[in-house]
RNA sequence: GUGAGAUUAGCUCAGUUGGUUAGAGCACUGGUUUGUGGUGCCGGGGGUCGCGGGUUCGAAUCCCGUAUCUCACCCCA
């Protein structure tokens, strides 16, 4: 038997039903920010992802599904959402119009990783990229909408807040950082790799010999240029007065190499040891990174299988109608009575001839409200026989 | 990529120290004497026991390999 590749599934009923109404919601939400959609190719150029999310990063180091396609172009299935669009950004000359763009996105992103709970090979993210604004408001605003659609399913969780500085203090905090790094001896295999390309995620690292051999080191905090640390500041302030809790987390550093300033996770005890369930930060640098003219941008993503995990299935309430011959004679009238119906209703026909008894209770077992049936004396009259399932009544509709 | 546990009917699971034709509940389907359902009663279909090797007179059961699932490491949404 043929089987979905691993990591890989299949969304079916009634749970996609829990998938549907997730994005509706989350759509309804975003557009009231004043976002529109946006939709990029799944398959992009290696070379986006490589220098967008970065050689260091996991991601695109050991997790992407790359390969050659028959044009001989290296490729790749997109492991995030914000590099395409970012790409399709620059191409389409967004950033030379100017002006603010706000967009939001939905869809697969695939990542070759062992599956898990909460962690798949093919997964769905949510997200939403807004170009243009430098300003504070804006993190705020964007925290404020990922926050919006995680209390609407009422999910737990707790927001967790960094800063990664700017272009004008982080490279001299990265030297800082790794001529301390490099005087520190018993790091762990990963830290000397990322020492080299990209230190601050040292700060990331779970090794806890690791972490005792950094508490020494020089903070991310402490070297904040003025306006990363006025910026951070009014951020936290703002949302002290819209009441939003938080927790500053000096080791939230994110994996995708893009990030700068203002980083957070939404991360929910619900979930398991995938507890991030939407993340995201400003990336300022990104699209002069990928040829475009520098425009500041924020962005973040849900992962909509994570949150749909907390979400109970909807019930299916009772609808529509069953339709049902008594006799062989019957079965034409039926079928042109329930295609009549199926202007304004759901209807489902039964194509064999049963006994009343038997379409009762095929009809209640797919769930219609009302039992239509036509049999020899109905044929007589030229009427339709209706059963209301719920309150039992019954009534006869004339027929042509 | 590393580790642990699992895999028997559509689903949830039994299956004795290796021994006839592998079982149950639920689900599905038909009937219950000829027009009244959701909850009665009777019947029926459905399994290469994940896959491939090995041991044995004989394997769902023991051994090896492999795939997938689950959970964790790691990483992230």
């Amino acid at each position: 038997m043929l089987k979905a590749l691993r990591g890989m599934k299949d969304t079916l009923p009634p749970q996609n039903e829990k998938y549907l109404y997730f994005l509706e919601k989350c759509t309804e939400i975003v557009e009231r920010y004043g976002f529109e959609f946006i939709e990029t190719p799944i398959l992009e150029d290696t070379k986006l992802f490589k220098r967008s999310v970065g050689e260091s990063s996991d991601i695109v180091g050991k997790e992407m599904y790359q390969f050659i396609d028959k044009g001989e172009n290296d490729v790749c299935l997109r492991p995030e959402g914000t590099a395409g669009v970012v790409r399709s950004f620059v191409e389409n000359k967004f950033d030379r119009i100017g002006g603010i763009n706000r967009f939001y996105y939905h869809g697969p992103m695939f990542r070759y990783e062992r599956p898990q709970k909460g962690r798949f090979r093919q997964f769905h993210q949510f997200g939403v990229e807004s170009f243009g604004v430098s300003n504070y408001l804006e993190d705020v605003n964007i925290i404020l909408m990922a926050k919006t659609i995680l209390d609407i399913f009422k999910i737990n969780y707790t927001l967790h807040l960094n800063s990664l500085g700017c272009t004008t203090c982080m490279p001299p905090f990265r030297k800082k950082l790794t001529s301390y790094l490099n005087g520190v001896d018993g790091l762990c295999e990963d830290c000397l790799r990322r020492k080299d390309k990209n230190p601050i995620r040292v700060f990331d690292c779970k090794n806890s010999n690791c972490q005792e051999l950094l508490k020494p080191a020089p903070r991310l905090n402490d070297n904040f240029c003025k306006v990363c640390e006025d910026d951070f500041e009014q951020i936290l302030k703002l949302l002290k007065t819209m009441d939003i809790d938080y927790e500053v987390d000096p080791n939230l550093v994110r994996g995708l190499d893009y990030y700068s300033k203002t980083a957070f996770e939404f991360v929910s005890s619900d979930l398991g040891a995938q507890n991030a369930v939407a993340g995201g930060g400003r990336y300022d640098r990104l699209v002069e990174l990928l040829d475009g003219r520098e425009t500041p941008a924020i962005g973040f993503a849900i992962g909509v299988e994570r949150v749909l995990e907390m979400i109970e299935v909807p019930k299916r309430e009772r609808n529509g109608y069953y339709f049902g011959a008594l006799c062989d004679e019957a079965i034409g009238s039926v079928f042109k009575e329930a295609q009549k119906q199926r202007e304004k209703d759901r209807v489902i026909m039964a194509y064999s001839v049963k006994s009343l008894k038997n379409h009762l209770k095929a009809a209640d077992k797919m769930g219609a409200s009302y039992c239509a049936i036509i049999g020899e004396d109905e044929l007589k009259n030229s009427v339709l026989w209706i059963k209301d399932l719920i309150n039992k009544n019954e009534e006869t509709r004339e027929i042509e």
